[in-house]
DNA sequence: TTGTACGCGTTATCAA
DNA sequence: TTGATAACGCGTACAA
């Protein structure tokens, strides 16, 4: 199998009896040359199959137009959703993007970060672990200046680019909309309190119940390592088998949300007289299920889109500009058949 | 904000009074080089916060240690699963992943092949738009021994490493599957027939009906443009409107089926005693619909990782192995509710 | 076992 | 408007 010899520019400069560099300004339309070279350096270039080598454009200009993207798992939908947005606004603006996945722990974590940074992304955008406490593997890129966003599941601390949902008001919504279709035991499938989404959507749900002055209970209060779906079908069981079973619950996610549906059919309680639930995602199984589920919205495409922004405009930035910029986006409650109807 | 400087196999060298090339021996673990001072150097360039730059080596070398993806949609749950697979095993190698995706259109397919091959990917990884006809556009791959792996959407013609089920068998299963449960009036959802799978899923439908002297209606055979939702209820919707209508789905994928389920139980069709259905790819809606649906299985995480392990085992090969080399997985029926118990 | 010297393809600086 | 030259960081052929 031969392999062809590549075309450069200096085949390029040898062919039209330029230099290296007028072809190279040429292909950048950079404005010291001549519309009518550029064009010329432009046909030639596509006529003998030239193509530009990145990497070397990359090392020289150390920076390679690429997005790196570092999250728990790709394969879920709303994960999915936001590498497309991300892929979608990079790929417009020439950028490639890379991808790598944590499986939710902080080592895998750490590890894709220096690969990540090895290929000297221009820019980073990160969706933390579940347990990720110590922020020092994004250092190498602060002090490179090269920009992180943090997406949805964002540090508390580390100063940043951060785009994420208000989740303390969607888990107060949420919890309102049970209150106000007439429940007043309502139970919480809460995700782990160190990351802030699910910290600040049971913060929420909490101050509902108060303004609304129902009590706190804590037994109603369930703590889930994953929010799977077997973690759903056992909290659900052991709510429903209580002397006092709730008449609500607020899951932090959708897929424990379903199950709980699923689980409470199956104990023979009808969903939403004897238990109403609304979930936190509108994944794609939402609108399935049936009674089909009520939930919070989730812009995840639109999440991805801000993300790759913030880096793309980091380009054009000042390199004292403050890189601190936190996008807070707007959800809102999907009144599904899960849920009971207002009053 | 002031940028740190980098360090590189220079500092390194200087520092340790060694050359730069046997820093980068050292780094590289090369035999010539003893242990002590392989360990001498790595625990320094730990120390000093050595990263080596992927960008150099990527051009030295000519390649990039980087996979190349170009699918239609990101975020689905066959493709985000490949893809997850495919992420795991070239991580696990020291490979990086870029991802694309085509939205389905032959024309963002070619642009993408371009610049997945500016970045000098090792390997790409793809999975055919719907209307893609033409492959010219990975010829600049081939010409340069950088091997294809094409998976699941595969072109008939082109030669390289091919990643599949066997649809013919899969379309044969499902149909004998409905036919075995009693249905005599089958319809089919039919993708679009310029990609193999959909064409080869048809064909085991219709041999299947042959096979079991079952007639072939064209006016039960409905060709999709999408397999989305919407086409699905408005097929359903129309088949059940017939005189005579069909007492069974073979749909060519689960959101159509999904969508058909549904739209019959609306219109006062029972699942399966009326209607019985089964779909393609076993996804996450599947098992949550009522009744839950019957489909057959599409083995995504593990098709990813062999399409990765395809091309890091290519980089071990002579140039003038032959790089078309076929994998057809095994899929199975997955009967649930959706479909009539097998006589 | 280690060092010297060069080149990978590109772009920025300086000079013409 | 264009050209010559150096440099980005690394790996390797050749020499020692």
């Amino acid at each position: 199998m031969e392999v062809k010899k590549e075309v450069t520019i200096y085949d390029l400069a040898k062919t039209l009896n330029y230099s290296p560099s007028t072809i190279s300004r040429a292909l950048n339309n950079h404005k010291s040359i001549s519309k009518k070279t550029i064009k010329l350096v432009k046909e030639t270039a596509e006529k003998v199959g030239y193509r530009p080598n990145n990497l070397a454009a990359g090392l020289r200009n150390n920076k390679s137009k690429t997005i790196g993207i570092l999250v728990p798992h790709l394969n879920r939908p709303f994960v999915s959703t936001l590498i497309s947005g991300i892929e979608e606004s990079a790929r417009k603006a020439g950028y490639n993007v890379l991808i790598s996945q944590s499986y939710d722990e902080a080592e895998i974590e750490i590890a894709n970060a220096r690969t990540l940074y090895d290929s000297r992304v221009s820019g980073l955008i990160v969706s933390l672990a579940m347990q990720t406490e110590l922020y020092d593997h994004f250092k190498q890129f602060t002090d490179q200046g090269i920009p992180i966003v943090f997406v949805d599941r964002v540090p508390k601390t580390y100063n940043s680019y951060k785009v994420i949902i208000d989740n303390y008001t969607a888990g107060y919504k949420a919890t309102k909309h049970l209150i106000q279709g007439g429940c007043k035991r309502i139970a919480h499938f809460a995700g782990s309190q160190h990351r802030n989404v699910y910290e600040d959507r049971k913060k929420g749900y909490v101050d509902a119940l108060k303004e609304h002055n129902l009590p706190i209970d804590e037994s109603l209060i369930i703590p889930f390592k994953t929010l799977s779906f077997e973690e759903g079908e056992k909290a659900t069981k052991k709510l429903l088998k209580m002397e006092q079973p709730p008449d609500a619950i607020f899951s932090a996610n959708d897929t424990a949300a379903v199950s709980a549906i699923l689980c409470a059919k199956k104990m023979g309680f009808s969903v939403p007289e004897d238990l109403a639930i609304i979930g936190f995602n509108d994944d794609p199984i939402s609108k399935i299920v049936e009674p089909a589920l009520s939930t919070i919205s989730h812009p995840a495409l639109k999440m991805g889109k801000i993300s790759a922004k913030r880096i793309l405009e980091h380009e054009q930035k000042e390199q004292d500009d403050l890189l601190t910029e936190v996008s807070v986006l707007n959800t809102e409650v999907i009144a599904r058949a899960s849920t009971r109807p207002i009053n």
